[in-house]
DNA sequence: TACAATTAGTTTGTATACAAATTAATTTAA
DNA sequence: TTAAATTAATTTGTATACAAACTAATTGTA
């Protein structure tokens, strides 16, 4: 039925939005600990695996806008996790660097992922489907991209 | 490892996050034509299935919370798409109704899922095991809630 | 080498999102 | 039967998100 192809149940894409939308919300009090939001979250695993970059490189590796970026990064530095300081080199660059007292916040987040393992509740091997299926259509989005 | 529990490449909700974001940028300038945003979208499939709702029931169905829907709402009466009336029976409730310019809307709106499925560009198998998969976490994570 | 083009980041504007507090209407129960 | 509890929606406050416009620095080139 051509008409059918409009229906909610029959998207995609809606369950894909709602999943992501209701696991951030499941994030948030265990955060709320760390004095950080789901992006800012994002933004320290990106510094406990990198130690120094800039607003380009994690808007690359994040898919985050420079424009939502920028207030995060000085939310982060205000609370002490991070510092952001244009480089001597290229002052266009800003050098945003995490702290130890940000390298020290991962210990307090060890635990999240376990936490947040069993609340999405799936099997090993269901979770490597959806992890595949989840980087080839990102992949795929991007690829088409205009 | 005990410390790659925190790797941005070890998440599973990461991917799904920047899915249903990249999607709904993929979505945004197919639905600039139609003068609509992914979410407003999204609610209007809700009234191209249901005619008549209020704020409560919609928020139940597309898991939004009253506050998003409120100025959301007004948006769509501010287009022509939906009106809203504060029910006669129990002034509480505010019934929200497609208008026949919403309707129409559907027409317009017909193309975008075929365009978006060439997007995601998944077989059809694969498809329907994202699909399942995407409901399966969206359950157990409500369940797991509070 | 000056000026155009490019690049990196910021600002501005619009639109979600949701928690918490609030308002107004209705229902429950003492 | 009226005060307390509940309910539906709105308001307020904070934090994304991203496009488009803008600023400042650097690079490419005529």
């Amino acid at each position: 039925m051509e008409k059918d192809v409009l229906k909610l149940e029959n998207q995609i894409c809606f369950p894909i939005y709602l999943c992501s939308k209701e696991i951030i919300r499941r994030y948030t009090p265990w955060l709320k600990e760390l004095d950080l939001t789901y992006t800012q979250y994002i933004v320290m695993m990106y510094f406990w695996e990198k130690e120094k970059s800039n607003v380009k490189e994690i808007g690359n590796t994040l898919l985050l806008d420079s424009s939502t970026l920028t207030p995060l990064l000085r939310k982060l530095e205000s609370k002490g996790y991070i510092t952001r300081d244009r480089s001597k080199v290229d002052e266009r660059n800003l050098e945003v660097m995490i702290t130890d007292k940000g390298k020290k916040l991962k210990n307090k987040a060890l635990s999240i992922p376990e936490k947040m393992g069993k609340c999405i509740d799936l099997s090993k091997e269901e979770a490597t489907t959806l992890y595949k299926l989840m980087y080839k259509v990102l992949m795929n989005v991007e690829r088409n991209d205009g």
